[in-house]
DNA sequence: AATGAATGAGTATTCATTCAT
DNA sequence: TATGAATGAATACTCATTCAT
């Protein structure tokens, strides 16, 4: 009798609990079906599908499509901006060089990471969710805006850099990584031409220290 | 009699046949729904309306709302390409003036016309339609960075600009008004943060020159 | 002057009145479309398109669609009955000889002119346009079934046939043919057997008259 | 408290979980409503409400309205046919009493189950949906005619029948009963004239048989 | 008399969301 | 906790009908 209940329980359970680690999974498969086909065009069924559940269990987890998609903005873009300031803060070489970091980290971020389909992603919605365009406004466009005007601004006192704009100049430091991010969700997938990024990455460095230099190299 | 002649001729026609204006309206209308709202999530019933005309009418003159996409893809773009092409033979200053020249009318073009929606529009949908996508490639994209690259070379033979990495480069000349006018179809909706346009492009101009002068102002 | 406007009065004028035959025209090539698709699923612009005209022009002459089929309808079955009638009138030789040429005449008919879609569209479209059922039913399907049953008490009477059930038999005389139009519109299309129509009114005049003999022959 | 415990046992659930009755409900709803109205003019709407769903879960069982028809047309002959067969097989009496049989059979089906309205949905829409008119023909028109064949073959062998076209034959002994069902689902819908079918399946035996007997009764 | 541009009501289909199990 | 059957609101698309030309 009890061999049997057991067999019975344990044989083939329906589903697993892991309160824990679902709403993770969800997230990412979130991310990633949102990448793919945009917000609007994404179904329910096929995140719950990627992320090995049902339907039913995204609601567990989240109130409603709109809610994942936030979550999906928070949890994927929260452990990268802070680090980038972390970094600035004790950073004690020049400002060259901590540019030049930052825009690697945040390079490597976009790039090896699945975050990299978020600036798609929030620039195709910021129109139909202003809320969550302008939470990530704040929290993320807004202070990597200001990290980098900081750079810029040591670079400037220090010597390094000349007198520039630094509210335009800290958008054109960040723009073209932007670029390549939106590149790899929409054109890569239709050309076989290469896009080079480490090439790119290099002669973007290159080209803006130079343009932002006080003495010539 | 007064009757009679009263409702035979109707101060205001139930409405007017118009059909070498009604196409262009409609892609007018278009571009700005699809602009506002991303593509799925605009509806053919908000087009028309924009457009003064009803839903039947659209489909008078498209097949689909995705033949819709495509005309306003096209549409707005042609024009726009051929013109820089066409500078760039007859121009017969420096390669850096023409490079000026390129992205000043370039920076005109997407700022000044409805145009600046479309590369938001076609990041967020080219995984969605690749046909349409490769077609904006060839015909929008491909001939952009053929045309800046040219700009470029033309530029490292004469002895103006660096020995630089033209493939890249080329890139990272546009990539900042592209930024811009995904900036302005999106977060500039929702924050009162000014973007003072000019002060950007004149900055990009000069720190994208200076990055690749040969010889340092 | 007078030449001018002459030549452009007369050079291509843009349409032809021709009032008379429109009408015809443009019934003839509704029940060739009904035929093929079945009423609802045809469209009055391919109707119009068949008749050589446009769909504007339809509505000069019919109110609706609905109006087009009675037309259809009318038209096309108005002729034959009544011509069977008169055949019955001044027939004089035996009821087997009359029955066997007005089944002859009526496939004829049904064979060799367009009206052999009409049983298949009445049967289809009788629920929908109870109106029109009625007066085909009236019209058509009570006349003939008058006409059959008269000359098969003609020939009960004349000792030719069997006192058989008339209001039962007279349908029987008439099912095959309207069986076989049936195939003709629907299961001939996506067959290649054939169905020899000829043999197949042979076998059942023959079959029938044997059915009903008094005496077998 | 009592307001919870209240709410808790709801009287009456807004909806119950079938799955395994759903489609069998929708099924035959279709089947009635397909019959009243036609495919083409029936609404997916009052084929759900009939099955007492929405029209949601009609998709969640069927992919289109047509693969609805498809089911349809299947389920609803599927059990016919085989039952005809079977007998053929296992029957020891005379090809005359065989034929009755079958026919008496095919009528009792075709009158007092719904299925009577599926020759006029297949003869309505064969042109409209080829590959199911070639299905049905293949399952069910084919393998009558087939039945209907070998039983004739047998009694002409048996010196019974006569030497007919049996090609002609078959078709014509089944040709009254799909009349009937077809006047069933149209103009009866229109005519208080009563059909005796009793009276009329008897004559057309009655006149069949003799029409193909070699000796005369 | 004829056209065909414009209308707008109607319907199949999808999918986020709910909830009985 | 998890499922997935059931819902119903939303929308692209069609086409009979009208009417300005």
């Amino acid at each position: 009798m009890q061999v049997l209940s057991r067999s019975k329980r344990r044989a083939k359970p329906r589903w697993q609990r892991r309160k824990e680690a679902r709403p993770g999974e969800i997230v990412a498969a979130a991310l990633q079906v949102f990448a793919d086909h945009g917000f609007a065009t994404s179904t329910l069924e096929e995140v719950a599908r990627r992320a090995g559940v049902t339907k039913g269990t995204v609601y567990l987890y989240f109130d409603s499509k709109e809610a994942l998609l936030k979550s999906v903005v928070r949890e994927t873009i929260v452990p990268a901006i802070a680090q980038g300031e972390a970094l600035a803060q004790s950073f004690t070489g020049s400002a060259r060089e901590l540019l030049t970091q930052i825009i690697r980290d945040f390079w490597r971020f976009l790039c090896e990471t699945p975050a990299s389909a978020l600036p798609k992603l929030m620039v195709a919605e910021a129109a139909n969710f202003p809320e969550l365009a302008r939470f990530y406004y704040q929290e993320v466009v807004s202070r990597g805006q200001r990290l980098i005007g900081s750079v810029l601004e040591r670079g400037i006192k220090s010597g390094e850099f000349r007198s520039i704009d630094v509210g335009a100049a800290r958008r054109l430091a960040i723009a073209p990584l932007l670029h390549a991010a939106n590149w790899r969700h929409s054109f890569a997938l239709c050309t076989r031409e290469d896009f080079d990024s480490v090439a790119y990455l290099n002669q973007h460095i290159d080209i803006f220290l130079r343009g932002i230099a006080k003495q010539p190299d």
